[in-house]
DNA sequence: CGGACAAGCTGA
DNA sequence: CAGCTTGTCCGG
């Protein structure tokens, strides 16, 4: 940090009169995106830097906010007011410097990217940096197994080859991969920041890397750790703005899993970040997938495959159930899955739909049960109608005839839930993403969120066979991106069971047999969905042929038409259904740009970088 | 965000 | 026309 005033260009040599100490700070406020000028009071000026959280007065209030730089010329004819003092530590000047950038690259407000990167809990003082030099105190390290050893060659042959400036590595490991001797291999090369697609994960990862000497910082809770210095710094999707002194590495575990994207805007992605940030600090930025998808690909990562042997034995057995061959009666059930419902295998079954009904019938008329308000189909979920568009809820009764009968035509997690029971005759429990406690039941069924249980599954008993019971639903779900997202569902279930290695099954009841997304689970090769796929998106212009965003909210017509009218490289289409535009570019420097340079309107628009629009 | 200030609505 | 609500502006 810059200590003298005197290198301030534009100032007078010879240092007299003495100009007054300006820092530049933004406000944490969510409509403000400006930053004001301050005066630093002379018992502040050590402790004011960049990125230091301060108070400071604004229009007769103290609000909080950020050094963002730090000595400044001040701007002229405003009168400063002073910081009224510094509150604590922040993030460092780098972070500081990459909100900016993916301020522009998600065109969205700096504030929420510096909330991410600054601690949840005002942070005084720094403990003591912190070393696994005591290492030697752990004992020696287990045995690395084959899930350990494939990780270490892979991260070894990345190390190796890795060059200043470099593009990502990407390194394909099957969903069974052992993370913690991956992170310690990383970890012997110096500081490593980790980013794990959960909480679960993270803190999972973080006690084992403990039990393996290192020292750990768990974001959010141990910030303070991990900006004095530690050899691991690990966490979920936030991790990517945790500070990391003199990181040698960053990673990104399951860099495929939608868990790694912030659902508010700016909707930023934890692999972007955590590569764009690798590269200015001269780091190694490593993604780990298990099924990499087209962006990633994209980015022309340095690619670092295990032996076909080694990612076979990573994935689950796979069962494929051709359900045209199944009498429409026995409806959601086939034979196999019921054999291994009353079979003694702990069994999780999964059904992306909740409520005990996703779409009835009336049983008089025949008429389809709609919402009333919207016209959006209805689930029954505790004894009412629930629209899933607008929310809206009704008494279960048919609104064409009110009839009281309705008949389910497609049946919802609840109601599975019943059927299950009756078909095992053992106790099934049921879980969704509202789930507290995860039933101990033998059998389970639920939405894709029971998947993500890995530990309290892993607790409670183990998994030996996963169940899909209506896997078209994932195949054929209107997004560009449905083949990724149902192959990234089948490695999270091959986690789940533990690959075959220990015998772990995955069954799936399909019409659609062939489908790529089943022939590169069956393989264990996630390329021949990326094969498939490509030509696809190529002919569609899809990401990552081109670069799309999505506008919503009540300025998003009168954003959509300036964007139009401004720009000739950037396509927009739209309204859609729900009020939204979809905003085409030929790459994200070039949409990032447009969306930038574009005067927004008065009202409120979202802007959705990255969307996952049909 | 939240205070300041202006414009709009209501009631005696 | 005071007294209140609602909307728009703006911050060092």
């Amino acid at each position: 940090m810059p200590a003298s005033p005197l290198s301030l260009p534009g100032q007078a040599a010879g240092g007299e009169p003495r100009l007054p100490l300006v820092a530049r700070a933004l406000p944490d406020l969510p409509a403000l995106d400006r930053e004001l000028d301050y005066l630093v009071p002379a018992e502040l000026a050590d402790e004011v830097r960049v990125g230091a959280v301060v108070r400071l007065p604004l229009q007769g209030r103290r609000v909080r906010g950020w050094v963002t730089a730090y000595p400044v010329a001040p701007a002229e004819g405003v009168a400063l007011r002073p910081i009224a003092r510094v509150s604590g530590w922040g993030p460092p000047p780098e972070l500081v410097e990459l909100a900016s950038w993916a301020a522009w690259r998600w065109a969205g407000r700096r504030r929420s990217l510096l909330v991410s990167a600054t601690p949840r809990a005002v942070v005084k003082q720094l403990p003591a940096p912190a070393s696994g030099a005591l290492r030697h105190l752990a004992g020696s390290p287990p045995p690395a197994g084959p899930r350990g050893r494939a990780a270490r060659a892979l991260v070894e042959a990345a190390w190796q080859s890795r060059q200043p400036g470099d593009r990502p590595h990407l390194l394909r490991l099957p969903p069974d991969y052992d993370g913690t001797e991956l992170v310690s291999a990383l970890a012997e090369r110096g500081p490593v920041l980790v980013v794990a697609p959960s909480e679960e994960r993270a803190a999972a990862g973080a006690a084992a890397l403990r039990r393996r000497g290192w020292a750990v910082a768990l974001l959010p809770g141990d910030w303070a750790q991990a900006r004095a210095g530690a050899d691991v710094v690990i966490g979920s999707r936030g991790a990517a703005w945790g500070p990391c002194p003199g990181m040698a590495s960053a990673v990104v575990l399951d860099a495929h899993d939608d868990g790694l994207v912030q659902g508010t805007t700016p909707c930023w992605d934890a692999p972007d970040v955590v590569a764009e940030r690798a590269r200015r600090a001269g780091a190694a930025c490593l993604w780990v997938s298990s099924c990499p998808s087209l962006e990633m690909l994209a980015a022309r990562p340095r690619l670092h495959l295990p032996s076909r042997s080694e990612e076979r034995q990573g994935w689950a057995v796979l069962q494929v159930v051709d359900m045209r061959g199944v009498d429409p009666r026995q409806g959601l059930y086939s034979e196999a899955l019921v054999r291994q419902l009353r079979g003694g295998a702990r069994v999780v079954c999964v059904l992306n739909r909740k409520g005990r009904a996703a779409l009835l019938a009336c049983g008089a008329c025949r008429e389809l049960a709609r919402c009333e308000d919207c016209g959006g189909a209805v689930l029954l979920e505790g004894g009412r109608l629930r629209c899933r568009r607008c929310g809206a809820t009704r008494p279960e009764v048919c609104a064409a005839c009110g009839s009281d009968r309705l008949a389910v035509l497609r049946v919802g997690v609840s109601g599975a839930v019943e059927q299950v029971g009756a078909l095992a005759g053992r106790p099934v429990g049921e879980v969704t993403a509202t789930t507290r406690e995860l039933p101990p039941t033998p059998v389970i069924v639920g939405t894709q969120a029971a998947l993500y249980r890995e530990r309290e599954l892993r607790a409670t008993g183990g998994v030996d066979v996963v169940g899909f019971l209506d896997f078209d639903q994932e195949l054929l779900a209107p997004s560009y991106r449905a083949g990724e997202q149902a192959l990234a569902l089948l490695a999270r279930a091959a986690r789940v069971v533990g690959g075959r290695r220990r015998g772990g099954q995955v069954l799936v009841q399909t019409r659609l047999p062939a489908h790529p997304v089943l022939r590169a689970a069956l393989l264990a090769d996630p390329a021949v969905l990326s094969a498939a796929e490509e030509p696809v998106r190529q002919s569609l212009r899809l990401p990552p042929y081109s670069s799309v965003a999505s506008l919503s909210g009540p300025g998003a017509a009168a954003f959509a038409r300036e964007l139009a009218r401004a720009s000739a490289e950037v396509e927009v289409k739209g309204p859609d259904r729900a009020g939204r535009f979809l905003v085409r570019a030929p790459g994200p420097a070039c949409l990032a740009d447009a969306l930038a340079a574009t005067r927004r309107p008065r009202e409120r628009v979202r802007v959705d970088v990255g969307a996952v629009w049909s």
